[in-house]
RNA sequence: GGCCCCAUCGUCUAAUGGUUAGGACAGCGGGUUUUCAAUCCGUUAACGGGAGUUCAAUUCUCCCUGGGGCUGCCA
């Protein structure tokens, strides 16, 4: 099946549009069809510069990119690829004059000279009266020599459909069944504007025409204005492709996404360390589940038992809570030797030693249990870089039962300890036994000397655990660091 | 206001004409543990309301209520 994903380049690349794109991306998937990218640039006036990159690059980055469409080369150009370009519409204008030009033949469309003063005035006075705001076809029954006669004179004017208000237009739907719209409710919409670019509606209709688009799959938010693609499908005689309104995401008062009430721009999840398996598996299980109680997928599981039947209806609230516990699953499923990959160049930019460091897998593996974001790592292996500075206030610690003036003892044995276990057998085991075996005849409790171990080595209330780290540390290292003076 | 759509725990959701209405996240309690995290166990919490159909309705129908989307020469 060939679907398509066709945003606007207004800004970065919407939370939601990310969702659609991979419901899109997993039907072209598991139909070993086609996924188009098609940029749907006819507003001028809302254009951002350096947003089709953001759109490409986020989807790449998500793992789902196009395989036809707009897209970058090699060397990071966007470049269209397919038999059924240009993908940008602002380069298809020809096309869509030909066909509006067709529709104003056929007396499916007509010029409108109405000025933006009277149809505010129009919708005002509508407003008032208490009537459904649309176009009272003032325009609908010139003259043909006098629309002749003002485009000449160049007037501005739009393109309007006219729509059979006496029908009532039905569509089974993929996901949301049986819809039925009455025409004297539909607006006689504008189909192309007087700067000469077409609406949506058009460009859509026309666009996924030729483009052989199977299945639209889109936001909820189109529903509305299906009625009117339906109709120009039939007024062009072209066959209408299937139609998948997906439901909204939410805010947490349940109105439609927005920027206002948080970050819907899908690259600062990325950016900020979510992971892209992370991300999509938590997208793709708001409006749809498996049947089962499976609820952490690949994109490889999703390919086969993705279905847009089980997708429902109602919208969805964006709650990042489940995206936080998803993305501590996945961390945790990265190998060892990726994960180390991952973070090396971030710790190394912190602290050069990083870099050469030869035991830096070991480090890793220590911090990926207990790590949310990559960037979270620098800090979190600071201590085996740079010096800690303990302090008497993190040591004495009544939780673990530590008066101030029991620490020189405690470290004095911790030292004595420690200072037994030979330089060539410095591992995890031996520390343990170098300590535990003399724990009962100290006195102490384990919590009272491995607490402050551990804070002597990190200078952290929280880390890895005290033997790990020292351990990794070295003797000679440890040695050194339960010698240093406390603040 | 008009049109269209929707309605199960706080959130994401499952199931069913007869069930103790299931799971996950979050919350809470506990185990493990040197801290934090991770992990394990337990637990609080939902069918919006009213009619109708039926022996039986959370499930089917209708109405109401509530919510949302659209209502641009935006997409």
């Amino acid at each position: 099946m060939r679907t398509r994903f066709a945003p606007s380049p207004t800004g970065s690349l919407h939370i939601g549009g990310l969702r659609t794109a991979l419901f899109a991306w997993l039907i072209a998937k598991q139909t070993k069809g086609t996924f188009v990218l098609r940029i749907e640039d006819t507003d001028q006036a809302r254009e951002v510069v350096g947003a089709t990159q953001v759109i490409i690059r986020t989807l790449e980055l998500s793992g789902i990119p196009p395989d036809e469409g707009v897209m970058f080369d090699t060397t990071g150009e966007i470049v269209e690829k397919g038999e059924y370009g240009p993908y940008h519409q602002s380069k298809r204008l020809p096309l869509y004059r030909k066909y509006v030009d067709e529709l104003l033949e056929n007396g499916h469309a007509y010029h409108c000279f109405c000025t933006s003063e009277r149809l505010d005035a129009m919708r005002k006075k509508q407003q008032e009266l208490r009537l459904a705001p649309m176009y009272d076809r003032q325009c609908i029954n010139l003259p043909k020599d006098e629309t002749a006669k003002r485009i000449a004179a160049g007037e501005k004017h739009v393109i309007r459909m006219k729509i059979p208000r006496e029908e009532t237009v039905t569509y089974d739907d993929v996901i949301y069944g049986p819809l039925s719209f009455k025409g004297h409710t539909i607006d006689d919409q504008v189909l192309l504007k007087s700067d000469g670019f077409p609406t949506y509606h058009l460009a859509h209709v026309v666009d996924d025409h030729f483009m052989k688009t199977d299945m639209v799959i889109r936001g909820e938010e189109w529903l509305s204005s299906l009625p009117k693609h339906l109709l120009l499908f039939r007024a062009f005689g072209w066959d209408t492709p299937k139609y998948a309104h997906v439901p909204l995401l939410l805010n947490k008062d349940r109105t439609k996404l927005s920027k206002r009430q948080g970050d819907v721009a899908a690259e600062h999840y990325l950016t900020k360390g979510y992971l892209p398996e992370a991300l999509l598996n938590f997208l793709v299980l708001l409006g749809w589940n498996p049947g089962t109680e499976q609820e952490i997928f690949t994109l490889t599981e999703l390919i086969s038992i993705f279905s847009l039947e089980r997708v429902h209806k109602s919208g969805a609230v964006f709650d990042l809570e489940k995206l936080d516990w998803l993305q501590g699953q996945w961390m945790r499923r990265i190998p060892v030797e990726e994960f180390a990959a991952r973070i090396r160049p971030l710790v190394t930019e912190k602290y050069t030693a990083a870099g050469t460091d030869p035991d830096f897998l070991k480090r890793a593996a220590l911090i990926q249990e207990r790590i949310t974001f990559f960037p979270e790592a620098p800090e979190m292996l600071g201590y085996f870089y740079e010096s800690p500075s303990p302090t008497m206030a993190l040591i004495a610690s009544p939780k673990q039962k530590i008066e101030p003036a029991q620490v020189p003892t405690i470290i004095d044995f911790l030292k004595t300890q420690l200072g037994i276990v030979p330089d060539d057998n410095w591992n995890r085991d031996s520390i343990v036994a170098a300590i535990e075996q003399a724990l009962p005849a100290s006195g102490f409790k384990k919590g009272q000397v491995l607490w402050p171990l551990r804070v002597m080595l990190t200078g952290r209330e929280y880390s890895p655990g005290a033997y790990e780290v020292a351990e990794l540390l070295g003797k000679s290292e440890t040695m050194k660091r339960l010698a240093v003076a406390l603040s």
